[in-house]
DNA sequence: ACCTGAACACCGTTCAAGT
DNA sequence: ACCTGAACACCGTTCAAGT
């Protein structure tokens, strides 16, 4: 549950309670309105003032960074559940869908998941990786039964399911269309009418390279 | 060529020689850099002061939704020699990857197209409406050749070009992986594989349902 | 009729002072 | 050890004054 690095003595009780109501109230106001809720709003909602939120999280984008591990975390156990689905197609089916709503759900999670590359933390990343790791395995499995065609891998899965996400205006047009494009994008995954793909799939050089590009 | 609104008594020289500096300079910046860069920055980049600017577009919103303008205008020019190519197949290919492409190569338009339905002008929607036109015209052709299913409409098209243009991190990943990812989707699009999708597709009624909840 | 730099309001961030 | 409201810097927008 803890989001803070591990090795930190304990926070006083009141400390702890506050960072933890400005994280509630942060992951709730981001996911209504996108990360252009201001920072005092936060704060007051939170019934706390600027500066504490700040002494907890140095900027507003490590608020941002810590909603967003929140969230990962979520998803990681759609990705548990979805798991333990036994049919393989059934399986994959749902595992998209889910990361798909989490994002449509969570305009926070959209824009922070776009920045990636920039603003990841070391912890961040750790995610992602896990939920890579989780994609892949449900993947290889609707492969292996021959349900989804072979020349994708987990990396494509999860930008798809990004695109699909925003493929559709979060707040005004009616969420559940993002049903009807993840429709036709899975009938794209299947084998029966798959042609070849160019470029070949990103690979961890890629991203190593990107970073590389922006320091740090 | 001329964004103004048509009626409009002609500026003086000067005038319009700066409006048309800072339309360039912010056509240029914000595809580059996005929505974030300042104000300032664009009116020093074509050397007016600030007031200027504001002068000619009230407010950064508008000066946005000029240069979106001027990019719609591109894209219905990309539209009409699509239309030009007479094999249905390779006609609707041409249009999805070009407007994948303007919209990967442009950052602004992509967020400017997610917003779409808030800020929208009326003359930005005509630009759409004529869009959608064009895309239509092509889908049908590609549809009725038995190339692409049939119970897809010019507006899926549209949204699922902004979501594979939204697909990969703009300025950091391999911006060639956008074709990757149409490959599956047009896969996706193909009668072969195609099972039936719910729900049924955005009608005229969401749009206006969505504006009227926004005010205005 | 149009231009300009200085002034204003707002928001992320920091600081001096409190308990 | 942690909290706070006031102060600071920055950016979108407006205004008083220039030509």
């Amino acid at each position: 549950m803890s989001t803070a690095p591990s090795a930190e003595r304990p926070l006083r009780a009141d400390a702890r309670r506050n960072r933890e109501r400005v994280l509630a109230v942060a992951a709730q106001m981001f996911a209504e309105q996108g990360h252009e809720v201001g920072v005092a709003e936060i704060a007051r909602g939170a019934g706390v003032g600027s500066a504490t939120l700040f002494r907890h999280f140095p900027t507003k984008e490590a608020l941002i960074a810590a909603v967003v591990e929140q969230r990962l975390g979520e998803v990681e156990a759609l990705l548990a559940s979805a798991q333990e689905i036994e049919d393989p197609g059934e399986a994959f089916r749902t595992l998209m869908l889910d990361v798909v709503r989490a994002q449509v759900q969570d305009r926070a999670l959209v824009e922070a998941l776009i920045d990636l590359v920039h603003a990841s933390s070391p912890r961040i990343e750790e995610h992602i990786e896990r939920v890579t790791e989780g994609v892949g395995a449900i993947l290889g499995r609707a492969q292996e039964a021959g349900l989804v065609r072979d020349d994708v891998v987990a990396g494509d899965i999860m930008a798809l399911a990004s695109g699909i996400a925003s493929a559709h205006c979060p707040d005004l047009q009616r969420p559940d269309l993002v049903e009807r494009y993840l429709g036709i994008v899975l009938d794209g995954l299947g084998p029966q009418g798959a042609s070849p793909l160019h470029p070949g799939p990103a690979t961890f050089d890629d991203l190593a390279a990107a970073r590389l590009r922006c320091g740090s």
